[in-house]
DNA sequence: TTGACGTGGTATTGAAGTGGTATTAATTTT
DNA sequence: AAAATTAATACCACTTCAATACCACGTCAA
């Protein structure tokens, strides 16, 4: 057996089922580019033999892999790494970048800065400390004068030394600041407007909006800021190019 | 025992049920956020264990979640927190592609499949001629019994031999006819749920939804599908990673 | 051309763990 | 005293996980 498989030894023990760690460790090897692109990997049955385990479980953990699109098989042939086509992620904005990007003029006006404790949420999703503080962040954002979102964010008091530095952009400044956000979670979902929301935005109560949710990592995989973006569905429309 | 679990620990001598105390702490931890989504709770007879209680009664206290909406019981599997579906924005999957890849069973239920003209809007996003024929699908798209949206998609006559085939995955019955899509254009909106759609997606005329216009094209880079989706926005959620 | 061998694909099985339910006993309420 | 609530026990049905055995496709050397 290869000396390196010994990394992809289970636990027994352990409460996850055998195949979902083997999916995980499978993946990790395959991002740390143990194999190069179109090489064909381990076969199931050495797989098995090396690692003690049943063919089912092999394949198990080889299904997942290919639910990801990291592998692909050939019947009587083998398995082989999927080579990268490109990257499927699209690119992280923020709001006035986009907004240059299409030629309208950005605006922010501030609704509230307060330094506080975080909610069970914000513990959770930005993996405070429950004694850690945080800045919320509260604006309402223009494009040509008109209201298009509010936008709520919530960051590690650490992440920024001095709030009121910062401009139109939160990005820029938390570059500025060290802290720059590098990858990012955004959850898309509708809701319908509350009475609080309505009266920021200038919109009916009940009307519909875009509510994206976005949580940003830093470098070190940090959670570094939440943002809860309302957006007017008259004016804001995700677009998106999906490959197959 | 997990440590975190001495939170729930009960309250013999008190004059409230022992399912009611448990019942409340269960749902202060859920929203607190102990368990992810889709995440398993504790089974029915650790918790009896853990917390020195009969199952009936820990049961009952689960019951309470349910009626609540909280959590979702599968028998033989388990209790979970119940799960909002989450569509990635990056890879194009169909509906049942998505639901399956969960451990959805989604099935399909046809409203109608009518050939007909299409409207100058369909004309335009599709690229056809005037003349053109269109077949228009109406379906309402369900996850293990329950409807999860509605979708009308448009596609020229001559990519549907037959639509009568169509089985609960349109992408698969296009791959089959060779006309696979192989990149889509998509838009993310929110609308206020109409007269129309509240009947057929069983919820409040006026409640928010999530509307998902899709642009289908082929390997020639013809516009082979226009697909509307409204999405209940309890049970949807549009998922992006975004990278700088 | 052919057949042996190695590859992925699939059907069947059983043990263990999960929620579901009927029955019963003790307690509280009426 | 009767009825409803609370809680315990025992047993049933379904899923998941993992194993075995066998099937079908590709490759390559004889």
């Amino acid at each position: 057996m290869d000396s390196r498989w010994t990394a992809l030894l289970l636990d027994e023990t352990a409460n996850t089922p055998l195949y979902l760690q083997l999916a995980r460790k499978l993946a990790e090897a395959i991002n740390a580019g143990w194999w190069q692109a179109d090489e064909a990997l381990p076969s199931e049955r050495s797989l098995c033999e090396a690692l003690a385990i049943s063919r089912v479980t092999a394949r198990k953990a080889l299904d997942i892999l290919l639910d990801q699109g990291l592998i692909t098989r050939r019947h009587g042939s083998g398995t082989f790494i999927t080579p990268k086509l490109e990257q499927p992620l699209s690119h992280l904005k923020g709001f006035s970048e986009v907004l240059k990007a299409k030629g309208f003029k950005p605006e922010s006006q501030w609704l509230s800065r307060d330094r506080g404790i975080p909610s069970t949420e914000e513990i959770i999703k930005l993996g405070l400390s429950p004694n850690a503080e945080v800045y919320r962040l509260k604006r309402k954002r223009l494009a040509d004068g008109v209201v298009m979102a509010i936008e709520i964010s919530t960051l590690p008091a650490s992440c920024l030394p001095d709030p009121q530095q910062i401009g139109g952009s939160l990005y820029a400044y938390l570059d500025s600041a060290g802290h720059s956000v590098v990858r990012a979670l955004q959850h898309v979902r509708a809701i319908n407007a509350t009475p609080d929301l309505a009266a920021l935005a200038g919109i009916p109560v009940g009307e519909a909006m875009l509510r994206v949710t976005r949580i940003g990592f830093d470098a070190a995989n940090n959670a570094i800021e939440l943002t809860d973006t309302y957006c007017r569905n008259d004016y804001y429309d995700f677009v998106a190019e999906l490959k197959r």
